[in-house]
DNA sequence: ATACGACCTGCAAACGATGGCAAGCGATCT
DNA sequence: AGATCGCTTGCCATCGTTTGCAGGTCGTAT
């Protein structure tokens, strides 16, 4: 049960322990010091008593963990665990570790919850902490508050004043995506979404919905997301077919539902109704008709915001933003391009 | 940048920075030793220094972590996400926090890999380990090889000799679902699935297909996962749909493709074929049809993995497997309760 | 007045690592 | 031969905690 630490390598090889630190460091310059001979011996007989090293003790005495902080949602959710996962990979080819804390999404308490997290890292004495935002009014002050300039912060996301973070274009984003229902030849384009000003990156879709339409004469409508629950699949569909020709949903899950609602009142996607969504969830490519979507960008996206935090880490203080495009993903359901297939492989 | 500490609190409000150790304790007996007065004294400045308590400190003294360690596969892939988010919850009940390591799955070098993290986790000193298995034969040594019983470890997904574990009944779930089939009145059942052998899950899967095929009469027939990028979709529907009346596939995905693969050649969903999934990506409900599938009881899976890692840190040496029954949630991609809408909300 | 607990508090030794400093040792130079 | 140098190694303080032990103060019973 207990571990093997280098006074027991020590004791085993009869070295000093302090000699056993330096044959193992990692920093070869230390290591450097040891005679050959010394620390090969050192080497094996750590390799045999199968020794590793203790990163609490390293890390209290070098004052820094190589650890970085996710304070993320519940990565069940594919958008989530998608960023997650990059993260993860970016800060690994940096020789970063990630320490994950998850805090649950729409749920009274849930500021308080996450300060506890916040704290939590901070406890754990991580170097830098990437957080992922929910956009609400007060979360730069909140986070801000929490962790008080002691360790780097990188925000996801949404914007947050006075702090780094990478964003990605939704407004262009959106716009595009309008514009691309615009050309082929759609005049009644709805947007299912949120409350304009629920959070700043739903204003920011549902922006760039907006200039589109009136960018080409045409009028915006917004559909709340709340109809959905409210009213019955298939009276919904109807009431959605006899208004538009074309529905820009502020994710695939909406845009899922809506296909469902449309479907239900027997409409037909994309010959009566075009839709478009966004965010790719992984399945979207696999559906019939294949999900046409706004695809966001996660690996340039991860390596961005790694990037702002090695920047922090190196002691330049700037804090800024990174702003990132989407790329409208161009599959089956918008009604453009019905005759490529997507990649036939997902078994 | 700097963190506070106990003796800058102890320098702050004239005190011994021992006394300022209890009086902040967790353990309410060791606190109760300190005066009251000096106790809130104690904690109003700590309050106002806003002192985190240094976590690698108290675990280099205390011999232990209160971490447990995960070792996954990809979380951006809602399975492992999934299971990952419930196992976090699970582990926080009883106040452990959970350190994610991640590998990737099917890759050269994987082993390594995975040796590598599991001694990354294991140099954290965690006091427990998850372990996310892949069911490769000799993986069972490989952990332990690794591991060399200085925690306790838990596996999930996979039943893994001499190890504590948590797996779903596969085999059963197959049955069922296979036998729901049956019960529609199909007889041409196809599975689509990996090599039977491939790994002991698959295998399982394929088992409880067969098992519910003889029983009945039926001759079963596996249709190699390997099929699908191979054969255009129209092509492989046709194939699939002349042979078969109903298929049961070894996961979501690839039913999804199989779907599709069959509506591009024409047939019509579950009309003409009945389908049914498995693992139950969050999306399914929300197709047209709404995908039947065989789910998995996540978080009970959790719940009893945590039980049985508590067991090994509580002493008990007993190592157990502890079997979870799946659950065939009748959609409507086969066939039966067309008439039955999913829940109409994901917006 | 003395003694004896009960109750608090502080000292100092751990925990597992790192790294500055100085001592030991041969080899080289004068 | 003696001084000097470089290489290697060991000693010890340190990081931020916890905790056993000893010492101090106070009240109370004798």
């Amino acid at each position: 049960m207990k571990q093997v630490t280098i006074k027991d390598i020590a004791r085993e090889s009869g070295i000093s322990y302090s000699t056993v630190s330096r044959a193992l460091s990692q920093d070869p310059k230390v290591s450097a010091l040891v005679a050959a001979g010394t620390r090969k011996l050192v080497q094996r007989v750590a390799a045999e008593m199968d020794y590793n090293p203790n990163l609490m003790a390293q890390g209290i005495v070098m004052g820094k963990t190589s650890t970085l902080g996710l304070l993320t949602y519940e990565i069940s959710h594919e958008l989530f665990g998608t960023q997650a996962d990059h993260i993860l990979r970016a800060a690994d080819k940096h020789k970063y570790q990630i320490l994950i804390a998850m805090r649950v999404h729409r749920r009274p308490g849930i500021l308080d919850e996450e300060v506890r997290q916040i704290r939590q890292l901070l406890s754990r004495r991580v170097d830098g902490l990437f957080i992922h935002t929910r956009g609400d009014s007060g979360e730069s002050e909140r986070i801000r508050g929490a962790v008080r300039g002691r360790v780097p912060v990188v925000t996801f996301c949404h914007p947050t004043p006075d702090l780094s973070g990478v964003v990605v274009d939704e407004r262009a984003g959106f716009l595009e995506a309008t514009e691309h229902l615009i050309q082929l030849g759609h005049e009644r384009i709805g947007f299912i979404g949120t409350r304009w000003d629920r959070n700043i990156l739903g204003s920011a879709k549902a922006k760039g919905y907006m200039l589109a339409m009136r960018k080409h004469g045409l009028t915006p409508q917004r559909i709340p997301g709340k109809t959905f629950p409210a009213m019955p699949m298939n009276r919904l569909g109807e009431w959605l077919g006899d208004r538009f020709t074309a529905l820009v949903c502020r994710n695939d899950y909406t845009a899922l539902c809506a296909c469902r609602g449309l479907r239900e009142a027997g409409y037909r996607i994309p010959e009566n109704v075009a839709v478009i969504g966004s965010g790719d969830i992984g399945a979207g490519a696999y559906l019939t008709p294949a999900l046409t979507t706004i695809e966001i960008p996660h690996e340039e996206l991860a390596r961005a915001a790694m990037e702002l935090m090695l920047e922090q880490l190196r002691g330049q203080d700037d804090r800024r933003q990174a702003t990132l495009k989407s790329r409208l993903v161009v599959r089956e359901s918008c009604g453009a391009n019905t005759d490529k297939l997507p990649p036939a492989s997902a078994s």
